[in-house]
DNA sequence: GTGAAAGCGCTAACAG
DNA sequence: CTGTTAGCGCTTTCAC
């Protein structure tokens, strides 16, 4: 191998092989007509010099990449985790080659621009935004340009795919497990709107199902702990139950409830969480999987041409019943 | 915004503006001498058309990137979700810009080639590999090439850089508070070398920092619960306490003594689980945020040209003591 | 089957 | 302060 196998170029294979610069390309992207000796022979010169095609190069000459783009939140959060190992798996299953890059929380801000501009200026082939922090109106003018899927999360433009989840009917489903194991009244207790639209969404979903249940709603900020006081001052007042738009939430308020020693039904939303069946959580489980899978098979189907799935998908995941959520006990 | 977006060149921008390419470039990079009002009109007409720069291009041009890769495993798994996280994080912080390959569960295989070869093909300027998947002997030859800096797991090679786990120390750790607990018959359940490094590692530390103790070691595949059975049978013959090298091994564990009704104490590692303290796990917290940090830090310094550190370094965590793991109960 | 030549879009000296 | 001039390393017609 060369000393410097980077600074190594097909130019450099070309001359050592005795062939032309042309041909030595041919050899080594197997495309047009070759010699099959010629191909060995300078694919075994490149395997000794250690040449590492350049891409930026080659994506130049070529004018574009094969490579698909992924957008992604913060990794921290097991469900984030999740998406993301599925779409990885999912991706290679198709084919297609990923090259990430990752937004904090940073809602609406440079960090996302920064990233959307990269992977837009590696003239990606696809995009895949699984981050609620991307607004729309950025994607939409590129969304003519290349496919843009946007996962797990709903997506208000027209323009741009998307396969999510089905958030209202899982809302409805912890509803009528809240309402059949006889809870009046609960707290709901999930972020604001401009700090995490996606807990929101459970949140108002989960409002909009418990009907006539009497419901105190408590919107809060990011920190997992972030509203729990509210929430238990509403269980001092008479609530059943708190009901939470993510299971990291969940964990706070059970911590906080063992901590004093107040027994409170609680339910969470997402089903991720490792180790959760033995908490006992009772929870709402989204399928990360069908959602990773479809959108990358939606991505792949648009790189092909092909297009006819309705452009937006929701899915639906199941509940998890738990023994966190329990039945009121009557005086 | 021009209909075609991602078709804009600066040749357009430059010639809308009335300038020439070159100027029109100091403009939006900022370089060089430019007048102030040469660079806001260039700049406003570069919105206005929707300029994206072709990153393939001007990396090309400029013989670079400012760009640093990290080779990541599987993000399902919340400790390697952690580590990116905070690796991420810690690299904003750095003002490095991130783009992130990962590697399913396919050692030495064609993955990790292919991942690499995106990667030193993109021509990064630095390299974090945060995966054991990766054999050295493949990254050494760039070694000279590119700063790497190994992340979460030691590295035999002298010329890579390293910030690992102290895991013998974590072992003694775990051993200790076993040997003070009472155990005197354990059973050490983690991978076999072949299928997780790292769990070998830490399984062989346990076993080395257990002395005098009495040790079935149990070595399995990748499965969570592999082994499990063969675990419980060495509890059944009369081991005190299953100790395993993963959390994710210890929940099995539990699962499956919560089902038979049998009680014996076990043990964990890693820590980083939520939710790990509602569940009363005794495991040990790894230092991820140390490792990942200095490893990005490294990166940074070896980007400058400064190198003072010693090329491998090991942190250390904490003993999270739980309950999981017990005082041995005398007949 | 192979080579020569013309760029891909951008940057970076140089002059001016 | 701005324009001109060479390329960066690779792919791709197009002749031979």
């Amino acid at each position: 191998m060369a000393d410097r196998p980077l600074q190594v170029t097909v130019e450099d294979v070309a001359r050592e092989a005795g062939v032309s610069r042309s041909t030595a390309t041919r050899a080594l992207r197997g495309h047009g007509r070759i010699a099959e000796a010629t191909r060995t022979r300078v694919e075994s010169v490149a395997g000794r010099l250690g040449y590492v095609p350049n891409l930026a190069a080659s994506d130049l000459a070529a004018g574009g990449t094969g490579v698909v783009g992924l957008m992604l939140r913060d990794a921290a959060n097991p469900v984030y985790g999740a998406l993301f190992s599925r779409i990885e798996v999912a991706a290679r299953d198709a084919g297609l080659e990923l090259v990430t890059v990752t937004i904090g929380a940073d809602p609406g801000g440079e960090q996302q621009v920064q990233a959307l501009g990269r992977l837009l200026g590696m003239r990606v082939a696809g995009l895949l935004v699984a981050t609620g922090g991307v607004d729309s109106h950025r994607l939409e003018p590129f969304a003519s340009e290349v496919p843009i899927v946007r996962v797990g999360r709903d997506e208000p433009s027209a323009a741009i795919h998307a396969e999510s989840y089905d958030e209202a009917w899982h809302g409805g489903l912890l509803a009528a497990r809240a309402h059949e194991l006889g809870h009046a009244r609960v707290v709901v207790l999930g972020a604001e709107a401009a700090t995490s639209f996606g807990e929101h969404e459970r949140a108002e979903a989960l409002v909009a199902s418990l009907g006539a249940t009497r419901v105190d709603r408590v919107a809060t900020g990011a920190a997992p702990d972030d509203g729990v006081r509210d929430a238990l001052a509403a269980v001092d007042a008479g609530a059943t139950a708190v009901l939470c738009a993510s299971d990291t939430r969940q964990l706070a308020v059970l911590r906080a409830l063992a901590e004093r020693g107040v027994d409170c039904s609680t339910s969470g939303w997402d089903g991720i969480l490792p180790g959760l069946d033995l908490l006992g959580l009772s929870t709402v489980r989204v399928p990360v999987e069908s959602a990773a899978d479809a959108a990358v098979e939606r991505l792949a189907a648009l790189l092909d041409g092909d297009v006819d799935l309705p452009i937006h998908r929701r899915w639906r995941g199941e509940l998890l019943p738990g023994r966190t959520l329990r039945p009121v006990e009557h005086a």
